[in-house]
DNA sequence: TGTACATCAGTGAACGCGCGTTCACTGATGTAC
DNA sequence: TGTACATCAGTGAACGCGCGTTCACTGATGTAC
C-alpha cells in the first residue's frame, strides 16, 4: 500500500520483502528483546540469505526504528479515535478502556515491542520511541486545552495532565498483555482497574486549581 | 554481610564471588539487555573462567532472578521510608519525590535493571519483578487504609489507588533516569511534573466517593 | 599438635555451533534506442 | 516490436570469532581421629 510505488515494479516487491522482515522481525520479538535478536533469524523466518539482510537495513537497530514507526503508527490511529470521542466523562472513560482491549487483542506484538524497547537495551530504538510518546501527548494536550474549564490551565499543566493520560493508556495496554499471557490478573480485573483509576484522575482534573 | 556465613570461610568466600558476578552483571546490564547478556562476560568481568560459572547459577535467567531480589530490596527499603513519613500532605509529596532522586542518584543500575527487564524478554525475571511490586502494592494499599478518611474505601479500591502511586513512583525513577542520560527533561523538570501528578491524584483521592 | 582423608570452588582444554560480514556472482526486471 | 545494455535484489560460499557446555583435574580449606 505504498503510496509512492506502482505495484508488480521491482521497488513494489522489495518493499513486499522489507515488509516481511518486519513482520518476522515483530513475530520473533514475541519471546526476545531486540538486542539479542539476530540478523540471520529474521532472513531465515523469509526464506532469503543473510547478506540480503543488508539490502534493507544497516543493522538490527536500524530494523528497529523501523518497528517503532509501524508500531507507533497503529497506536496513533488509536489515540486519534479516543481524541475525536464526544460523550460524556464517564462513557468516555468506558469506551477508551474498551478500545485498548481491542487494541491489544488486534495488536498483541506491537504492545509487546513498544512496552519492552520503551526502556530496552537499543539507545536508538529508546529514543524513537520517547519521541513518539512525545508527539502522542502534546497531541492529547491540544485536545485537552480545548475542553470547557481549561482556558486556566498552563501549558505545562495541560502536558503533565496529557503525560498522566498517556502513561495511563501504555500502562493498561501492557496490563491487558500481562492478562493475555497469565501472567497477571484477568482482563475483567484489567479494565475495572484502568476505569477507576481514569475515574480518579477525572476527578482531580476537575477539582485542579490551576 | 550474610546472616548465615562466619567471614573467612570457605563459604563466606564463594559468597564474595557470587556478589562479584552479580555486581558485574549489573555494570554490563547498563548497556545491553538481561536476554543479550553472556555467561563469559560476566566471568570475565569477575575474572574467573567460564566453567566456574555454574558453581553459583544454573544458567543468565537464574542469575536475573538474583539481580530482581537484590534490586528490588534496596526499592523495598526506599517504600519503607516513604510509607513512615508523617508530613502533611504537600510535604509528602515533596519529600517522596527528592527521596526517589536521591534514590536514583545512587542506584542507578538497580532503577535501570527493573525498567527495561519488567517487561522484557526473560518470562522468569518478569514474573519475579511483577510479584515484588505487587507485595510493595498490598504494603502501599495497607499503609493507605489506615489514613483518617479512608474507612469506606473497599479493599480493591485502595489496591488501584496504591497501583496508581507505585505505578507513579516507577515511573518517576524511570524519567530521573533518562535524565542522567540526557535522553528527556532535566531533573528539575521531572521532579515537578512529578509533584503535580501526585497532587492531582491526591485530588483525586479526596474527592473520591467509595 | 599432627596426620590422613574429604570437600569443592575454580581451572584449562576441548567441542560443535551459529553468528555478522565480505565478496564476486546471477539473472530477472527495467530502460534507451 | 526488437535488441543491447544497465540495474540491483537476492545468492552462496567463505572467513574468523565468541558462544555455552562438558570434563577430568588441582589444590587450598575443612574435618575426624
Amino acid at each position: 500500500m505504498s503510496r509512492t510505488t506502482a505495484p508488480g515494479t521491482r521497488e513494489a516487491r522489495k518493499q513486499q520483502t522489507r515488509q516481511a522482515m518486519l513482520d518476522a522481525a515483530l513475530e520473533l520479538l514475541e519471546e526476545q528483546s531486540l538486542s539479542s535478536l539476530g540478523l540471520r533469524e529474521v532472513t531465515r523466518a523469509v526464506g532469503i540469505t543473510p547478506a540480503a539482510f543488508y539490502r534493507h537495513f544497516r543493522d538490527i537497530p536500524d530494523l528497529g526504528v523501523a518497528l517503532v514507526e509501524q508500531a507507533l503508527g497503529s497506536l496513533h490511529d488509536l489515540v486519534q479515535v479516543l481524541l475525536a470521542e464526544q460523550d460524556g466523562p464517564q462513557q468516555r472513560i468506558d469506551t477508551t478502556v474498551e478500545l485498548i482491549r481491542q487494541y491489544v487483542a488486534e495488536h498483541p506484538a506491537h504492545v509487546r515491542f513498544v512496552a519492552s524497547e520503551r526502556h530496552g537495551g537499543v539507545r536508538e530504538v529508546r529514543q524513537a520511541i520517547a519521541g513518539e510518546l512525545d508527539r502522542f501527548i502534546e497531541e492529547v494536550a491540544g485536545t485537552l486545552g480545548a475542553d470547557p474549564g481549561a482556558e486556566l490551565w498552563s501549558r505545562d499543566e495541560l502536558r503533565m495532565l496529557a503525560g498522566l493520560f498517556v502513561d495511563q493508556m501504555v500502562g493498561t495496554a501492557c496490563s491487558f498483555l500481562s492478562a493475555r499471557l497469565d501472567e497477571g490478573p484477568p482482563a475483567d480485573e484489567v479494565a475495572q482497574t484502568a476505569r477507576d483509576r481514569m475515574r480518579l484522575v477525572q476527578l482531580g482534573r476537575q477539582h485542579w486549581l490551576p
